[in-house]
DNA sequence: CGCGGAAGCC
DNA sequence: GGCTTCCGCG
């Protein structure tokens, strides 16, 4: 039994869940709020990937596996970001590389260009102290998704190949039930950069959790549905409203 | 391209 | 610690 992140999938998706999400209090900490950091690589690299049809980078045929379509497009944005004038693909991919030890990422081979998430990791190395996420990750293994070949996403294909029983990392602050130890949970906050502290508001938030492959949406609305029933009192919740669209969004430092 | 050592920066 | 910069190697 691990948590909230259930394996089982149902039809049931929340048709509102788009429009309004509920989120635990600490997710909205801004990343600069005391106990964390500037912006790391790979949180950008979430961000970019969380707006969809994007020519820069985009998810790949796996799961957690992206494809950077424009390196140095990337690298530009990276160096605006942290404002290294003279970033580029060659360093930026240095610093990628620096993730393979931790194994957050790693390099799909023969891919160019192509990259790979390890989620679990992810969680593990920046938020070790889970409580409960040391009840998900040993039970399954640190990868769920053992069956799938490396080799097998020669063609690109969308759906149903990767289907997670350990939902994506964005998914995982669910699994921390705020109940007994508020100190604990005090500990967490400010420390989910990627959820809280992209640029501006929750409109990017949104766009962050349609994030990787396929049916991670479909786990997160009913995951949703069920912690809006069943357990939303224990939580601090939050309800953030999803501005559908601004034509300011690109409010960012994207564009200069 | 992709890798990883080495040094440097903050 | 998390890159950034540079570089030699394959």
């Amino acid at each position: 039994m691990h948590c909230c992140c259930s394996s089982h999938m149902g039809p049931l998706i929340s048709p509102s869940w788009s429009q309004t999400m509920l989120f635990p209090d600490w997710a909205y900490k801004p990343a600069w709020s005391p106990g964390s950091r500037q912006v790391q690589l790979w949180h950008f690299l979430l961000e970019l990937l969380g707006r969809d049809g994007d020519e820069v980078i985009a998810w790949g045929g796996e799961w957690g596996e992206f494809v950077i379509q424009d390196p140095e497009q990337l690298a530009k944005l990276w160096g605006e970001r942290k404002g290294k004038l003279h970033m580029n693909y060659d360093k930026l991919s240095r610093a990628l590389r620096y993730y393979y030890n931790k194994q957050i990422l790693h390099k799909t081979k023969g891919k160019r260009f192509t990259y790979k998430f390890n989620f679990s990791k992810l969680i593990l190395v920046n938020y070790p102290n889970m409580p409960c996420y040391q009840q998900v990750i040993p039970s399954e293994s640190s990868f769920p998704y053992s069956f799938l070949s490396s080799e097998e996403s020669l063609y690109r294909t969308p759906v149903y190949k990767a289907q997670p029983s350990v939902s994506h990392s964005l998914m995982l602050p669910y699994c921390f039930p705020k109940s007994s130890s508020f100190s604990q949970v005090d500990t967490y906050q400010g420390q989910f950069p990627f959820l809280s502290a992209l640029p501006s508001s929750a409109a990017n938030l949104s766009e962050l959790l349609r994030l990787p492959p396929f049916s991670s949406t479909l786990q997160f609305g009913q995951t949703l549905t069920s912690w809006q029933k069943k357990r939303s009192a224990e939580w601090c919740l939050n309800a953030a409203r999803v501005i559908s669209k601004k034509d300011d969004s690109d409010g960012q430092e994207e564009k200069v």
